[in-house]
DNA sequence: TGCATAACCGTTTTT
DNA sequence: CGGTTATGCA
């Protein structure tokens, strides 16, 4: 018996012993499956003695590969773990694709895309193409190619078959079959693969190089999936190619929590795993170790609302907690300031610290009324998500610079960084270089090699030339130096840091540290000992560096044990556990969002989402939903949340807060490429709405929420003047009191915790209210 | 050719 | 509202 075993329960330990043939664990949330999953690999190793070099284990984010190195690390109190092959599916296949690029006919230097750069290679093909480019947004194109490459529809079959061609006349966008074909030409010729091509590529090497199939099926002996509910259709094959050999597949996820089918995500992979294997062994791990058990009864009763779920029952050991507190605020900047308000009470009062609080949204342009009330009461915050560290625009010229010097055929880089500093070489010149590559069936930087022989004029002849003999220099260094003597050479040489350097306003010194920052980083990179192997291409050059880099997220830059406050969308949530939990914005037509009600699908996955943010909360969990919110920079009136009514009332504690005068109340599987592909277009309202006009300017008027204790419309209260908030803390029954909005009134009685007092009050004006002492304020008149 | 101001358009969610 | 692109001017 090992003692790493002896803190695991029944089904735990069940899931762990099972180590040969295939295995699905369906692990509710907070069941300790990343416990189980890293013990597994522990007693792999410890106890059947597998290498770690054959274990492949994926996940969805880096951060949780890395969690996941560490604690096996911890539990065989050895460095073995260092060989495993753990990392994002793109990560992971990223390293392989580039060790067998030769065998699809890409240099092992290919340039990762992120969307950014794929949104332009699109443009660049849209415009070849003599298309419209308001018909054909890059935005809607690219997530319509994307669709089809998780769903592993190739340009061809997308162009053959008769459902996606139907949908794409429907939406009045023919064209899309050719420029799927033409963009997927043209990043192949730029060396270039996007984030999708990771997975495609990676399946067509296993499917058309058997040598390559047979050379990872041998090394990876056993294969553990996380977060398996949100793989897609490209993920499932390649995982079902690679493990077909030993077939120790290990898959673990929660049906209840899939929530990326927008990016092709299908739950159909776990129905269908049960399928394409014989003695699939199930476990199911049902206790919740994480929350209270009024959380728990709150999720259940939500998710009870979706169809089709597999079967479970998860509960808890768990005392029961505190009730959820719903609240509603008259606006966005209302909701931010009592979330604030909250936190600051919250730690004077419970001894809570900032990291065991984060506030979680639907979508990330709500951050800001937080950050702004945040920062007014001095609470320490961070946010995860926007922009990547590597997506800011002065590091990506300066990573430009390094792309083109480990892949010159990157025509997105090359003409990023051209004329950037200036040196001459303009749009003209550019579009001209550009029509002479794609004429002769050259890349752009074929013709700028050998630019007099297309006859530019002598001035703009001596531009390319000087640069290019730069670039070349640069080459020429590579197998010599590292990334970091490369780059700071790139740097210097290049005058770019120097010029930001000179811009001595507020951004330009941001810009100049965050060059600093990269090259730091790149530094970092070179002086950090990695493991490499069999034929790959490990070294501490720019090309691996730069491998990297673009699949890293803003998250993995930062410090998850930082003592902050820590603001995200419930998306990038998943995985995650605090003791306090704010759900802002539970309010129609943003969460569910407006987007995802047309169909139940959309709807159900919404509901999901909602399942995970509940489930996120160990002790404290906050709803909150405002009135009204800015959109597009005008108000919105919005109603609350249509889940808001699926939570029983005995679970909730409802509270109004914050003022203003305003009113409160206020099987894929052998289907066709079309049944793969998800999404379509989406929402087809928008498209009618286009063709027939705006719809009645009036709201439409049909209320999915009805409070169970309606509010009465409030009376208007102008407080007195000079209102100033008394100290409540020692209120009691009896006592005479105004609310700046309710108006005067008496206390009824007091009731709650001494940490969460709440006083019932009879307003004069507005009847009977319950006033949760600590966010609202109250002045003792007598 | 490049920079300034003016329209314009858009928000789910992410590797 | 804020970021991006079209336009117009020097």
């Amino acid at each position: 018996m090992h003692d790493y075993l002896s803190g695991l329960n029944e089904r735990q330990r069940e899931a762990v012993l099972h180590c040969n043939g295939p295995i699905m664990i369906v692990a509710g949330a907070g069941s300790g499956k990343t416990k189980v999953l890293t013990t597994r690999i522990a007693h792999l190793m410890a106890h059947h003695k597998v290498d770690s070099f054959n274990i492949l284990a994926l996940t969805f984010t880096n951060k949780a590969a890395k969690e996941m190195k560490e604690r096996v690390e911890k539990i065989l109190h050895n460095t073995e773990a260092r060989n495993l092959y753990i990392g994002t599916f793109h990560s992971v296949f990223a390293r392989i694709l580039r060790a067998e690029a030769h065998n699809l006919g890409y240099p092992n230097s290919f340039t990762i895309y992120d969307t950014d750069d794929a949104k332009g290679v699109i443009k660049t093909v849209v415009n070849e193409l003599n298309l419209d480019d308001k018909i054909y947004k890059p935005n809607v194109v690219y997530n319509r190619i994307s669709s089809a490459k998780n769903a592993l529809v190739g340009p061809e079959e997308y162009a053959r078959d008769y459902g996606i061609q139907q949908e794409d006349l429907r939406a009045n966008r023919p064209a899309m079959a050719q420029i799927y074909d033409a963009y997927a030409k043209r990043c192949f010729k730029n060396g270039a693969m996007d984030f999708d091509d990771l997975l495609l590529n990676m399946y067509k090497l296993l499917k058309n190089h058997p040598d390559a199939l047979s050379k990872y099926q041998r090394k990876f002996k056993y294969i553990l999936i996380d977060e398996y509910q949100d793989t897609n259709p490209a993920q499932y094959e390649i995982i079902k190619l690679l493990g077909a050999m030993h077939e120790n597949i290990c898959v673990v996820g929660d049906d209840a929590q899939s929530i990326y089918s927008f990016r092709g995500a299908t739950i159909q992979n776990i129905l269908q795993f049960q399928k394409d294997y014989d003695d699939v062994k199930v476990v199911k791990l049902e206790q919740n170790y994480r929350s209270s058990q009024n959380i728990i009864s709150v999720a259940n009763e939500v998710i009870k609302n979706n169809k089709g779920q597999i079967p479970k029952n998860l509960w808890t050991d768990n005392a029961e907690g505190e009730k959820i507190k719903l609240v509603r605020t008259a606006s966005d900047n209302d909701e931010g300031k009592f979330v604030a308000d909250t936190i600051k009470e919250l730690k004077l009062r419970n001894h809570i610290s900032n990291k065991d609080v984060a506030i979680l949204y639907r979508t990330n342009a709500q951050s800001r009324a937080f950050e702004e009330s945040l920062r007014r009461l001095a609470i320490p915050y961070i946010i995860y998500g926007g922009l990547s560290f590597y997506q800011r625009k002065e590091v990506k010229d300066m990573v430009a610079y390094l792309r083109v010097i480990a892949n010159p055929k990157d025509e997105e880089a090359l003409k990023r960084i051209i004329n950037y500093p200036v040196r001459g070489i303009g749009k003209t010149t550019i579009d001209k270089a550009v029509l002479f590559a794609n004429a002769n069936n050259i890349s752009m930087w074929d013709v700028l090699v050998n630019a007099q022989q297309f006859g530019f004029k002598s001035g703009t002849l001596e531009a390319i030339d000087q640069f290019v003999t730069m670039i070349q220099m640069f080459q020429s260094e590579l197998p010599k130096r590292n990334a970091y003597e490369i780059a700071f050479a790139v740097g210097k040489n290049t005058n770019l840091v120097k010029e930001l350097f000179n811009d001595k306003s507020t951004e330009g010194v941001a810009r100049y540290e965050n060059v600093q920052e990269l090259l730091n980083s790149i530094k970092e990179f070179t002086e950090t000992p990695m493991n490499e192997e069999d034929g790959e291409v490990g070294d501490k050059g720019l090309g691996t560096y730069l491998q990297q880099i673009t699949l890293l997220t803003d998250a993995d830059n930062k410090d998850p044990d930082a003592d902050v406050v820590k603001l995200m969308t419930i998306h990038a949530a998943k995985g995650l556990e605090f003791p306090v939990v704010f759900a802002a914005g539970l309010e129609e037509t943003l969460f569910p969002s407006a987007m995802s009600i047309n169909t139940r699908e959309e709807l159900e996955e919404e509901r999901r989402l909602f399942y995970v943010v509940i489930t996120r909360a160990k002790q404290k969990l906050f709803i909150t939903h405002a009135n009204s919110r800015y959109r597009f920079g005008s108000l919105i009136q919005n109603e609350p949340s249509r889940f808001i009514e699926e939570i029983p009332n005995e679970f909730l504690d409802r509270t109004s807060a914050g003022g203003g005068p305003r009113n409160q109340t206020g099987s894929w599987g052998g289907g066709s490429a079309f049944d793969r592909m998800r999404g379509g277009y989406g929402n087809s309202a928008q498209e009618a709405e286009k063709q027939y006009g705006a719809p009645p300017a009036k709201k439409a008027a049909t209320p999915s929420y009805i409070a169970p204790k309606p509010a009465a419309k409030t009376v208007e209260h102008v407080p007195t003047k000079d209102f100033v908030p008394s100290d409540t803390t020692t209120l009691q029954a009896g006592q005479k009191v105004e609310h700046q909005k309710f108006g005067f009134g008496v206390v009824e009685k007091m009731e709650g915790s001494a940490h969460n007092p709440i006083a019932t009050v009879k307003f004069e004006l507005n009847g009977e209210k319950k006033i949760m002492l600590n966010y609202a304020k109250l002045r003792i008149v007598e």
